[in-house]
DNA sequence: AAATTGATTCAT
DNA sequence: TGAATCAATTTT
């Protein structure tokens, strides 16, 4: 990973390390970066602050459950990929597409810490007041980064204009890890997949 | 608490 | 062809 402005100790994330079931990935990218860059703009950041687990078919709050669409087939393809969907007519939201290629499952990115290119995230999101606003949710991250449903698909390690990086921040461990049932959803509605960093003021609200 | 907003999906 | 359902955000 190279390129002006690329910090060089951030390593991309192998897809190996996502081809687990999403409800073991989910925590341990807790820490890692996200990071888009693309010839016109400078890169922006953002540290995972906290995450939700869809398991696919087996999972009837995933989009997949009920078997792959034109919308959900990313989610049944190869690890390390991004799956996103348009929230609410207004939004987008963005997943790391896990677990083996042919069994769906996706991480939901929910929350953020702001890292680079904080600049640009004011002015992608002007209706952020504090620093706090600019990515705590999973709409508002998209927008900061400027992630839209042209990043459907991308190949998120390494190559592509969004990548998910270690940097070698350990992920949080013991107490400082959150967790509790997803948010905005009507199914499946207890069981504990989300999993935030409780150090962390950029979760969601 | 309510408005906003449109794609996706499944049922007629 | 139609209606329900939203992995949400902002303002009141």
């Amino acid at each position: 990973m190279t390129g002006p402005g690329w910090p060089g100790d951030w390593v991309p994330v192998v897809a190996t390390a996502l081809e687990g079931d999403p409800v073991e990935v989910a925590p341990r990218l807790l820490g890692r970066v996200v990071a888009r860059r693309s010839a016109t703009d400078a890169i922006r950041a953002g540290r995972i602050v906290e995450v939700e687990a869809y398991r696919g078919t087996r999972d009837p709050a995933s989009h997949a459950f009920r078997g792959p669409t034109p919308r959900t087939e990313v989610m049944f393809g190869p690890a390390g990929h991004l799956y996103v969907y348009r929230s609410y007519g207004m939004h987008w939201c963005a997943n790391v597409v896990c677990d083996r290629d042919g069994t769906a499952g996706a991480v939901l990115l929910r929350a953020l810490e702001p890292m680079i290119g904080i600049e640009a995230m004011w002015e992608a999101r002007p209706k952020a007041r504090r620093l706090r606003d600019l990515m705590s949710g999973p709409g508002k991250l998209c927008a900061a980064l400027g992630v839209t449903g042209d990043d459907n698909g991308a190949d998120l390690t390494g190559a592509g204009q969004v990548v998910v990086c270690d940097d070698g921040t350990p992920p949080p461990t013991g107490g400082d890890v959150g967790r509790g049932p997803r948010v905005g959803i009507s199914k499946a509605v207890d069981e504990p997949w989300r999993w935030w960093d409780r150090r962390s003021i950029h979760v969601s609200r």
